[in-house]
DNA sequence: ACCGGAGCCTGTTAGC
DNA sequence: TGCTAACAGGCTCCGG
């Protein structure tokens, strides 16, 4: 499941290789896959586009382009950016591919088809609702209060909702959590500060590992390269169910907040 | 304001 | 062994 430091991974990948690149067409077997706008559009509006930059908000990758226009790509499930020669053979699961003048094709190869690819000339209709991100220096300790004081929700759901925060995701949200000592089923309204300050902390310190550690290969993600990310072998309770808590050896528990899996360890976090 | 459920997808896995 | 049904999960929309 792509993530912050998924996507942030990715980001970091696709520079070297794509900035100041053209634009030479772009396929696409899976209409869907297109967010907005056509997909005849969508090939008209990026013919001969540079990407001038690409960087990350929340979890889409943002490619600014020449004449004005943006291109956002939200990996969603399954998602992958995939750079190869144009030669390579192709993937049952690429839906979307983005031709370049140097020969390359960016691809986007997405199993279960949840990815999405938007052009706009307007990238705040689509990234306008999303919350602080949590590695600014904007998001401080005082911005976290304030977004917790009277919510009456769940911590684990607050996480996930993009509007809260952006970017934590399934993993990363139950990592925090952990680092930060508190039960997934704390009220978002009852936590003292010192609890507010240790929740920041944790925030920050699963994000920053999963990007040191390039993401985390548990599902379908890997780097652009091809490659797996080291996050997987850095978890302490995602998907650890029954094993023992690195804490305290307590075996980690699993239960469902929100229709989400949810690993925590019971006598760790309360 | 908040919660739960449906829907979008396909490959894997649990259960019979 | 071979089949089907359940499950995973980011996000949006809908109804309560």
């Amino acid at each position: 499941m792509p993530e912050l430091p998924e996507v942030e991974t990715t980001v970091r990948a696709l520079r070297p290789l794509l900035v100041n690149q053209a634009i030479t067409y772009v396929h696409n077997n899976w209409p869907r896959h297109i967010a907005t706008p056509s997909l005849a559009e969508t090939q008209y509006r990026l013919h001969g586009r540079h990407i001038q930059a690409i960087n990350r908000r929340a979890k889409y990758l943002v490619f600014t382009l020449s004449g004005g226009e943006t291109l956002l790509i939200h990996l969603k499930m399954s998602g992958r950016l995939l750079v190869v020669d144009r030669h390579e053979t192709a993937d049952k699961h690429v839906h979307t591919v983005f031709g370049l003048k140097n020969g390359q094709e960016l691809r986007f190869w997405d199993q279960r088809k949840f990815g999405r690819v938007y052009v706009t000339r307007h990238p705040e209709q689509v990234l306008g609702r999303l919350g602080p991100e949590p590695l600014e220096t904007a998001f401080t300790i005082q911005v976290l209060a304030q977004r917790l004081h009277g919510r009456s929700r769940l911590l684990k759901p607050l996480l996930l909702d993009q509007a809260f925060v952006a970017g934590i995701g399934n993993i990363y949200a139950d990592e925090s959590l952990f680092y930060a000592r508190l039960h997934p089923q704390r009220l978002a309204n009852t936590l003292t500060s010192a609890e507010v300050t240790a929740l920041h902390t944790a925030i920050q310190k699963a994000l920053t590992l999963g990007i040191e550690r390039e993401g985390a290969s548990i599902d379908l993600y890997v780097k652009p390269d091809g490659s797996k990310g080291d996050m997987q072998n850095a978890v302490a309770v995602f998907r650890r169910t029954g094993l023992p808590c690195k804490e305290c050896g307590t075996p980690i528990e699993r239960m469902v907040l929100g229709g989400r899996s949810t690993h925590f360890c019971p006598n760790c976090q309360t």
